[in-house]
DNA sequence: TTCAAATCTCACAATTTCTTCACAGAAATT
DNA sequence: AATTTCTGTGAAGAAATTGTGAGATTTGAA
């Protein structure tokens, strides 16, 4: 679940396998596409953390599909050069790749440059983006949400309403100082919004909904 | 040391005492000013933290003042609109103060205008919220109440009920300076009240409840 | 644009808290 | 002891706050 999720673009079955199985070996979540368009649909889909992209394929070369990719995500993004190929470092990189390898190349190479690139990519914060409280975490750079391991699907308020109570574990936050955290100091709107939000909130966190306990006169707190 | 400075502006002397009694309570540091003029020459002489404003004021009322001290200074101002005065939010915030408040207050509400203004203007500061008097202990950030360890659930009133008492442990209360306390200055209900929730207090407390003692004709007191 | 999801608002129901009142009982006063 | 004054307390209902469903509005993606 805190795993990085790595996707490989290639068009070679073997080299997908081969890869998985460093990757897979070395911890880490691994997502596979054949074809660029495929590639699109599954980075939409799965946020991974990183992408590795085979320069040659047919229909829409690496080339091709970085220019799609960095047109809606910043994705850290790392060109794998066919076999005997002449490589284009230049081309590559201005095209918004974060690195290279050529092939052949060794599981410990592709190993160093992941981490460089993923290291490069998150700073100063390798772990400010989980956020855990009690059976829940959060996954603030997928917008991903779980409950005791159940993943449950939330709005971009509501994920930020249980981010900001599981930040306060255990302290009363007042509807006010929600509004200011969640929608902006000087949100206009009335402060019952927040009610809406804590209700379907619980009702997605099902059982375990009383941890969002109502504290009354004052607002809510989240009881771990 | 330490403790931060506040300086109230209020032409009744009254007012400033009650108000001093809250803070010094909460542990602020408290300077007086009677009228304008003082007010600034303070301002120049202790730098407070932060300034209360009565608006109502014989010769320089709170909005000129806010605009003599916003010349020279960026200390925080917190205006209180003067009794059953029709306040004129846009007008007072327009002019440079940072929250308004109307009469009657309590010292909660007070309390947590202050420190969400100070907090707003030094945002570095975790001080705690804990009161302490013999077996009673109290967070008012997070509205919590133990007896010798043990958590008791307190509404409202019954909380600032005992913070005051808590914070004159071992003074006899009258009725009237609870209500004032409480509720707000002048609050019209029957001072009858506050025996309700003493009762309740009591029932809450269990075994040690006779530590509220009533002191015959004169009010309660928490004697530890 | 057009649609669907997300968000917001509102009204009313449900719940909790607060206040008042009346009367019983205790303490002081005569 | 009788009387007066004050406090304890249970109960009713007033008031305040929260829960929630439905519909309006906004946002975002295709």
């Amino acid at each position: 679940m805190n795993r990085q999720k790595i996707l490989i673009v290639d068009d070679e079955l073997n080299m997908r396998t081969l890869i998985r199985s460093f990757l897979t070996a070395e911890g880490y979540g691994v997502v596979e596409a054949s074809n660029g368009l495929d590639a699109l649909r599954l980075i939409e889909k799965t946020s991974p953390d990183l992408v590795l992209i085979d320069v040659m394929m047919p229909f829409m070369d690496g080339y091709a599909l970085v220019e799609e990719i960095r047109k809606t995500m910043d994705v850290p993004i790392i060109f794998l050069s066919a076999k005997g190929e002449e490589w284009d470092k230049v081309k590559g990189l201005k095209l918004g790749a974060d690195d290279y390898l050529s092939k052949p190349f060794n599981s410990a190479e592709l190993m160093a440059r992941i981490e460089t690139v993923l290291r490069r990519a998150n700073p100063a914060q390798p772990k400010s983006q989980w956020i855990k409280a009690g059976p829940f975490s959060l996954d603030q750079r997928n917008h991903s949400a779980y409950v005791a391991d159940r993943e449950i699907l939330l709005t971009m308020k509501e994920f930020q309403l249980l981010a900001v109570l599981m930040q306060h574990k255990n302290n009363v936050m007042s509807r006010g100082t929600l509004m200011e955290m969640v929608w902006g100091m000087d949100y206009g709107g009335t402060e019952r919004t927040v009610d809406t939000h804590i209700k379907t909130l619980r009702m997605k966190i099902g059982e375990k909904g009383t941890v969002i306990k109502t504290v009354w006169g004052i607002g809510y707190k989240l009881e771990v």
